[in-house]
DNA sequence: CTGTTAGCGCGTTCAA
DNA sequence: TTGAACGCGCTAACAG
């Protein structure tokens, strides 16, 4: 059972001489050339196996001037929505026969760049980027633009007329759950929120501002919170909330992680989930459902994101897709009502009656 | 800001051209090399940079033989646990100017196979795997520990002369843990893991087993569940503990995804946890603190441990640690009991007293 | 159907 | 301190 440990690196050449025939057929026969007689070929193949021969990657991306490799920058890796991202991004290429080249930018837009950089020295084919907390422009990603490397934003996404996006509908999403929040009896909404610098969490004020304009509520200001959506911002989050003078009836964060400490310390504070405060989420991350009472928060499947992202990319590589179609690809989101949000027994008062009563 | 999109890839000659001088020398110039006069090397960064000359990563590969890429292989991307250890091991190669290609087996041995072919293929200078569920041997790795490529086992370990390895002290954690339970008045105590091919869950049980013996308590196989530990499983486990006849009065379970569903079952088909029986996980999930009650677990950072496995195989491959010393590293474990755990106010009865009252 | 030839871009002797 | 020349292993033209 035991094979000699190989010595030397075979190559086309010695397989070559070993069958008395050229390196160029050889090369041919390995990528099952239609100009090779059947023959030949199985006394290639016969023979590579029998020396252990491999591919040698560098050679051949030298010549072809392709990696087969696709570059991922995200903000972080230990997220569960990243983690599924990055399983579906695994799935897709590995049977595209990608690799994949990981790297985060511990949602800081320096290491950022330097990721860029990197990834961009390795030659990747193309690249798949989700935006860092506080990046302001995409300067460092020119190189790729200017070279026409294919790169695709997903989630955390900038416009740029060359780069496809994959995104969900975080406007109709935030203005979903927003009045589902309303149509649940609450009133005094706060929202919680990520950078605004990052689409997902503008979009999301957005339909949550929509959603009580469209409902009669009035935008205030003192309502809404801006973090970095950490468990202990969540913490901090109710603190500001139980310091409020008029008690809100309802919190809107726009991640589960936040959101479920922040709801977890209102309760330790003695207030009632859902009772005196409704508390929404956003992503169904496994905790969701853990958690008591259970988060009512946007279903967001990470897993078909990294698929999808990953596909358009080595669509375009693999030119089953136009470059100039840069097109934006809109997954769909769901809103998934739990009891975190089942609120007082009052029966649905039309929406249009208390107006007055705000503010 | 508009840079002339550069239309073909510009190469040490085009430098040594533009300079008058050789390429050799601009390749010596750029590494730094110490046989080149200062202001020549200096006019030569300058022009490379001015031209917006980058390495060929292939080229040098080919010549060098090395990639300064490392392949991972974890059984899963998308849990709490392994994006953990891979945001840990990315942090560190990337410090040192490695790169990471990461796939995942999905916990088939098949695919693991497939998996570690592809990253021979692709020359990574070093393989850090974590095994599949059902792998039962490491014959698919044998071509890199043939060609002295070093491979580093981690958390799921295959014992192997060449092979260093880096792993918590699973059974002591799991002795802790189970005389935890013992002390806090568990003497029926249901045992769930998952498949003990793996020195994981294998040792766990030892360290269960271990512990009873210790207390005098005898073990039984009818406590003993196997399953793939997933959040289904734990409800299916609550149901088998829900039949049997004589009631056991607590669970220790190996991960925190399986022990928290479960717990939750328990508790919704009428039984109070601590109180009717203790539950214990393993892994300390960010789950742990969010579940009610709190989940007594072992702590178990993955972070660390990716760290500490990169660190160590980079070690290797930049020639600072030697090949011979094929050490197996521990990493510390902590025990950390929550409320799941906390049970009966019955004062420690003595262990020894009413071991009679067993089976 | 197969062989010959000529690079891909770089690092490295060996000479100068 | 620098240059000339070669080769790493493979593939694409261009012959035959």
């Amino acid at each position: 059972m035991s094979t000699t440990p190989e010595r030397k690196e075979v190559t086309i050449y010695d397989i070559a001489k070993a069958l008395g025939i050229s390196a160029a057929t050889v090369s041919r026969g390995l990528k099952n050339h239609p100009a090779i007689k059947q023959s030949t070929k199985e006394r290639i193949f016969e023979q590579a196996e029998l020396m252990g021969y491999r591919f040698n990657t560098f050679a051949r991306n030298l010549r072809m001037k392709r990696t087969h490799t696709i570059g991922v920058i995200v903000p972080r890796l230990n997220s569960m929505f990243m983690s599924d991202v990055l399983a579906g991004m695994e799935k897709v290429s590995n049977e595209s026969g990608y690799e994949l080249i990981i790297s985060q930018s511990l949602e800081s837009m320096e290491k950022e760049t330097k990721n860029a950089l990197t990834m961009f020295n390795s030659r990747v084919d193309g690249l798949l980027v989700s935006l860092a907390y506080d990046t302001t422009d995409i300067d460092h990603f020119k190189r790729f633009i200017d070279k026409n490397i294919p790169l695709i934003f997903f989630d955390r996404v900038f416009e740029h007329p060359n780069c496809p996006t994959i995104i969900i509908n975080n406007f109709k999403a935030a203005y979903e759950m927003t009045c589902h929040l309303i149509d649940q009896g609450c009133r005094t909404i706060v929202h919680v929120t990520g950078s605004l610098k990052r689409n997902v969490y503008a979009m999301r004020l957005k339909g949550y501002k929509e959603a009580l304009a469209d409902r009669g509520i009035q935008f205030r200001e003192d309502l809404l919170i801006v973090n970095d959506l950490s468990a202990s911002d969540g913490i901090r989050t109710a603190e500001q909330i139980l310091g409020m003078e008029e008690k809100p009836d309802g919190v809107f964060v726009t991640n589960d992680t936040c959101a479920i400490s922040c709801m977890l310390e209102l309760k330790r504070q003695g207030l009632s989930v859902p009772g005196d405060i409704a508390v929404a989420g956003f992503n169904n991350d496994p905790s969701a459902t853990i958690v008591a009472p259970n988060l009512t928060t946007v279903e967001y499947r990470g897993h078909e994101m990294g698929k999808v992202a990953a596909k358009t990319l080595i669509n375009l590589l693999d030119g089953k897709a136009d470059q100039g179609t840069a097109a934006t690809i809109v997954l769909r989101h769901q809103l998934i009502t739990r009891e975190s949000t089942k609120t007082r027994p009052r029966k649905n008062d039309l929406p249009g009656n208390d107006l007055k009563k705000q503010r």
